[in-house]
DNA sequence: TTTATAGTTGGGAATGTTTCAAACAATTGA
DNA sequence: TCAATTGTTTGAAACATTCCCAACTATAAA
Protein backbone atom coordinates (compact mmCIF):
# COMPACT_ATOMS: atom_id res chain seq x y z
CA UNK A 1 0.00 0.00 0.00
CA UNK A 2 2.68 2.27 -1.22
CA UNK A 3 2.07 4.99 -2.94
CA UNK A 4 5.28 5.24 -4.38
CA UNK A 5 4.90 1.71 -5.32
CA UNK A 6 1.89 2.45 -7.55
CA UNK A 7 2.44 5.39 -9.63
CA UNK A 8 0.40 7.40 -11.91
CA UNK A 9 -0.02 5.06 -14.43
CA UNK A 10 -1.52 5.66 -18.22
CA UNK A 11 -4.66 5.11 -16.99
CA UNK A 12 -4.57 7.44 -14.13
CA UNK A 13 -2.99 10.03 -16.53
CA UNK A 14 -6.32 9.51 -18.19
CA UNK A 15 -8.87 9.71 -15.67
CA UNK A 16 -6.67 13.14 -14.23
CA UNK A 17 -7.25 15.23 -17.62
CA UNK A 18 -10.99 13.77 -17.34
CA UNK A 19 -11.16 15.65 -13.85
CA UNK A 20 -8.60 18.04 -15.41
CA UNK A 21 -11.89 18.96 -18.46
CA UNK A 22 -14.34 18.79 -15.95
CA UNK A 23 -13.14 21.07 -13.83
CA UNK A 24 -14.35 24.22 -16.13
CA UNK A 25 -17.54 25.28 -15.76
CA UNK A 26 -17.69 25.55 -19.60
CA UNK A 27 -16.44 22.44 -20.14
CA UNK A 28 -18.36 20.69 -17.68
CA UNK A 29 -21.57 21.82 -19.39
CA UNK A 30 -20.40 21.08 -22.83
CA UNK A 31 -19.63 17.41 -21.37
CA UNK A 32 -22.93 16.97 -19.68
CA UNK A 33 -24.90 18.69 -22.55
CA UNK A 34 -23.68 15.78 -25.21
CA UNK A 35 -24.12 13.20 -22.74
CA UNK A 36 -28.11 14.29 -21.57
CA UNK A 37 -28.99 14.81 -25.43
CA UNK A 38 -27.35 11.28 -26.22
CA UNK A 39 -25.92 12.12 -29.85
CA UNK A 40 -23.18 14.25 -31.07
CA UNK A 41 -24.12 18.17 -31.92
CA UNK A 42 -22.92 21.00 -34.03
CA UNK A 43 -20.77 23.53 -32.70
CA UNK A 44 -23.15 25.74 -33.66
CA UNK A 45 -26.07 23.99 -31.80
CA UNK A 46 -23.74 23.76 -28.97
CA UNK A 47 -23.12 27.42 -28.82
CA UNK A 48 -26.40 28.01 -29.21
CA UNK A 49 -27.24 26.16 -25.64
CA UNK A 50 -23.79 27.13 -24.00
CA UNK A 51 -22.79 31.29 -23.39
CA UNK A 52 -19.37 30.96 -24.46
CA UNK A 53 -17.57 33.26 -26.83
CA UNK A 54 -17.21 31.22 -30.40
CA UNK A 55 -13.34 30.86 -30.14
CA UNK A 56 -13.78 29.89 -26.67
CA UNK A 57 -15.65 27.13 -27.28
CA UNK A 58 -13.29 26.27 -29.74
CA UNK A 59 -10.40 26.29 -27.29
CA UNK A 60 -12.50 24.26 -25.04
CA UNK A 61 -13.53 21.83 -27.70
CA UNK A 62 -9.56 21.13 -28.74
CA UNK A 63 -9.27 20.91 -25.06
CA UNK A 64 -12.15 18.20 -24.98
CA UNK A 65 -10.76 16.55 -28.15
CA UNK A 66 -6.88 16.23 -26.92
CA UNK A 67 -7.75 14.73 -23.86
CA UNK A 68 -10.06 12.36 -25.56
CA UNK A 69 -13.26 12.84 -24.44
CA UNK A 70 -14.70 14.32 -27.47
CA UNK A 71 -14.46 13.30 -31.33
CA UNK A 72 -14.74 15.65 -33.79
CA UNK A 73 -16.74 14.82 -37.38
CA UNK A 74 -16.81 17.63 -40.30
CA UNK A 75 -19.59 17.60 -42.59
CA UNK A 76 -19.24 20.69 -44.98
CA UNK A 77 -19.07 23.53 -42.96
CA UNK A 78 -20.37 22.46 -39.93
CA UNK A 79 -18.51 20.00 -36.88
CA UNK A 80 -20.31 17.56 -34.76
CA UNK A 81 -18.91 16.95 -31.74
CA UNK A 82 -19.57 13.66 -30.67
CA UNK A 83 -18.88 12.43 -26.37
CA UNK A 84 -16.83 8.88 -26.09
CA UNK A 85 -18.98 7.69 -23.88
CA UNK A 86 -17.54 4.36 -23.64
CA UNK A 87 -14.21 5.43 -23.59
CA UNK A 88 -14.92 7.68 -20.63
CA UNK A 89 -17.37 4.66 -18.89
CA UNK A 90 -14.26 2.68 -19.35
CA UNK A 91 -11.97 4.11 -16.54
CA UNK A 92 -14.90 5.61 -14.40
CA UNK A 93 -17.92 4.00 -14.42
CA UNK A 94 -20.85 5.92 -13.86
CA UNK A 95 -19.08 8.93 -13.93
CA UNK A 96 -21.10 10.69 -16.68
CA UNK A 97 -24.19 9.53 -15.10
CA UNK A 98 -23.92 11.20 -12.40
CA UNK A 99 -22.80 15.09 -13.80
CA UNK B 1 -32.84 20.41 -22.57
CA UNK B 2 -31.37 23.88 -22.58
CA UNK B 3 -27.47 24.09 -20.91
CA UNK B 4 -28.72 27.92 -19.28
CA UNK B 5 -32.12 26.65 -18.03
CA UNK B 6 -29.92 23.86 -16.09
CA UNK B 7 -27.26 26.41 -14.41
CA UNK B 8 -24.33 24.79 -12.15
CA UNK B 9 -25.87 24.07 -8.62
CA UNK B 10 -24.33 24.55 -5.54
CA UNK B 11 -23.67 20.37 -5.93
CA UNK B 12 -22.59 20.61 -9.34
CA UNK B 13 -19.94 23.38 -8.10
CA UNK B 14 -18.99 20.83 -5.44
CA UNK B 15 -18.41 18.20 -8.05
CA UNK B 16 -16.08 20.38 -9.98
CA UNK B 17 -14.37 21.45 -7.19
CA UNK B 18 -13.64 17.31 -6.43
CA UNK B 19 -12.68 17.42 -10.14
CA UNK B 20 -10.48 19.85 -9.10
CA UNK B 21 -8.59 18.48 -6.86
CA UNK B 22 -8.57 14.95 -8.11
CA UNK B 23 -6.83 16.80 -11.33
CA UNK B 24 -3.63 17.28 -9.59
CA UNK B 25 -1.23 14.35 -9.42
CA UNK B 26 -0.22 15.26 -6.01
CA UNK B 27 -3.81 15.83 -4.53
CA UNK B 28 -4.72 12.65 -6.66
CA UNK B 29 -2.19 10.40 -5.20
CA UNK B 30 -2.79 11.31 -1.65
CA UNK B 31 -7.21 11.17 -2.30
CA UNK B 32 -6.27 7.52 -3.25
CA UNK B 33 -4.01 6.58 -0.35
CA UNK B 34 -6.67 7.86 1.82
CA UNK B 35 -9.31 5.74 0.16
CA UNK B 36 -7.24 2.66 0.03
CA UNK B 37 -5.73 2.68 3.74
CA UNK B 38 -9.42 3.22 4.72
CA UNK B 39 -8.70 4.82 7.57
CA UNK B 40 -7.17 9.03 8.50
CA UNK B 41 -3.80 9.00 8.48
CA UNK B 42 -1.53 10.81 10.27
CA UNK B 43 0.37 14.14 8.17
CA UNK B 44 3.94 12.84 8.63
CA UNK B 45 3.05 9.17 7.47
CA UNK B 46 1.39 10.51 4.66
CA UNK B 47 4.70 12.39 3.69
CA UNK B 48 6.40 9.32 4.11
CA UNK B 49 4.48 7.70 1.48
CA UNK B 50 4.12 10.59 -0.96
CA UNK B 51 7.12 12.41 -2.25
CA UNK B 52 5.91 15.63 -1.97
CA UNK B 53 7.86 18.58 -0.10
CA UNK B 54 6.30 19.44 3.43
CA UNK B 55 5.13 22.95 2.37
CA UNK B 56 3.61 21.70 -0.46
CA UNK B 57 1.55 19.24 1.18
CA UNK B 58 0.50 21.35 3.65
CA UNK B 59 -1.05 23.47 0.66
CA UNK B 60 -2.89 20.57 -0.96
CA UNK B 61 -4.17 19.26 2.18
CA UNK B 62 -5.71 22.93 2.98
CA UNK B 63 -6.80 22.66 -0.80
CA UNK B 64 -8.78 19.83 0.02
CA UNK B 65 -10.00 20.48 3.31
CA UNK B 66 -11.38 23.40 1.80
CA UNK B 67 -13.22 21.63 -0.76
CA UNK B 68 -14.56 19.34 1.74
CA UNK B 69 -12.79 16.13 0.62
CA UNK B 70 -10.94 15.86 3.87
CA UNK B 71 -11.39 16.62 7.55
CA UNK B 72 -8.64 17.22 9.73
CA UNK B 73 -8.42 16.48 13.52
CA UNK B 74 -5.20 17.33 15.80
CA UNK B 75 -3.63 15.36 18.54
CA UNK B 76 -1.04 16.77 20.64
CA UNK B 77 1.37 17.82 17.52
CA UNK B 78 0.27 15.84 15.11
CA UNK B 79 -2.83 16.19 12.56
CA UNK B 80 -4.81 13.29 11.20
CA UNK B 81 -6.21 13.47 7.81
CA UNK B 82 -9.28 11.48 7.16
CA UNK B 83 -11.24 11.01 3.88
CA UNK B 84 -15.14 12.51 3.41
CA UNK B 85 -15.90 9.39 1.37
CA UNK B 86 -19.45 9.40 2.50
CA UNK B 87 -19.65 13.56 1.57
CA UNK B 88 -17.87 12.32 -2.12
CA UNK B 89 -19.77 9.52 -2.46
CA UNK B 90 -23.16 11.72 -2.45
CA UNK B 91 -22.52 13.51 -5.07
CA UNK B 92 -20.00 11.04 -7.28
CA UNK B 93 -21.19 7.67 -6.61
CA UNK B 94 -18.71 4.80 -7.38
CA UNK B 95 -15.73 7.51 -8.25
CA UNK B 96 -13.66 6.81 -5.22
CA UNK B 97 -13.80 3.29 -6.04
CA UNK B 98 -12.83 3.67 -9.85
CA UNK B 99 -9.18 5.95 -9.11
C1' DT C 1 14.72 25.92 29.59
C1' DT C 2 16.39 24.04 25.53
C1' DT C 3 15.85 21.12 21.62
C1' DA C 4 13.33 18.45 18.42
C1' DT C 5 9.19 17.42 15.85
C1' DA C 6 4.77 18.50 13.27
C1' DG C 7 2.70 21.37 10.52
C1' DT C 8 1.37 26.22 8.77
C1' DT C 9 2.08 30.60 6.58
C1' DG C 10 4.06 34.36 3.61
C1' DG C 11 6.47 35.55 -0.34
C1' DG C 12 7.94 35.20 -4.82
C1' DA C 13 9.29 32.86 -9.02
C1' DA C 14 7.87 29.89 -12.54
C1' DT C 15 4.35 28.00 -14.95
C1' DG C 16 -0.29 27.08 -16.63
C1' DT C 17 -5.04 28.52 -17.83
C1' DT C 18 -8.71 31.25 -19.61
C1' DT C 19 -10.56 34.79 -22.35
C1' DC C 20 -11.32 37.70 -26.30
C1' DA C 21 -10.23 40.41 -30.51
C1' DA C 22 -8.55 40.08 -34.95
C1' DA C 23 -7.19 37.67 -38.79
C1' DC C 24 -7.64 33.46 -41.14
C1' DA C 25 -9.37 29.15 -44.01
C1' DA C 26 -13.07 26.56 -45.92
C1' DT C 27 -17.60 25.79 -47.44
C1' DT C 28 -22.16 27.24 -49.11
C1' DG C 29 -25.52 30.13 -51.37
C1' DA C 30 -26.79 34.30 -54.08
C1' DT D 1 -17.53 36.13 -58.09
C1' DC D 2 -19.13 38.01 -53.79
C1' DA D 3 -21.03 37.61 -49.37
C1' DA D 4 -22.41 34.91 -45.41
C1' DT D 5 -21.62 31.13 -42.30
C1' DT D 6 -18.61 27.87 -39.49
C1' DG D 7 -15.06 27.23 -37.04
C1' DT D 8 -9.77 27.69 -36.14
C1' DT D 9 -5.58 30.09 -34.93
C1' DT D 10 -2.57 33.57 -32.99
C1' DG D 11 -1.30 36.73 -29.64
C1' DA D 12 -1.66 39.17 -25.61
C1' DA D 13 -3.69 40.34 -21.21
C1' DA D 14 -5.52 38.81 -17.00
C1' DC D 15 -5.71 35.51 -13.80
C1' DA D 16 -4.78 31.14 -11.22
C1' DT D 17 -1.89 27.48 -9.70
C1' DT D 18 2.12 25.13 -8.10
C1' DC D 19 6.35 24.95 -5.79
C1' DC D 20 9.93 25.81 -2.51
C1' DC D 21 12.55 28.62 0.94
C1' DA D 22 12.48 30.72 5.16
C1' DA D 23 10.29 32.05 9.16
C1' DC D 24 6.80 30.90 12.23
C1' DT D 25 3.54 28.52 15.98
C1' DA D 26 2.66 24.81 18.98
C1' DT D 27 3.41 20.62 21.31
C1' DA D 28 6.44 17.16 23.34
C1' DA D 29 10.69 15.43 25.09
C1' DA D 30 15.28 16.00 27.20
Amino acid sequence: MDIKQSPVSATDEFKRRIFFALSEPGRYKIVRMLYRVGHEMGCSELNRHVEIDKSTMSYHLRTLREIGLVTTRTQGREKFVQLNVDRINAVLPGLLASL
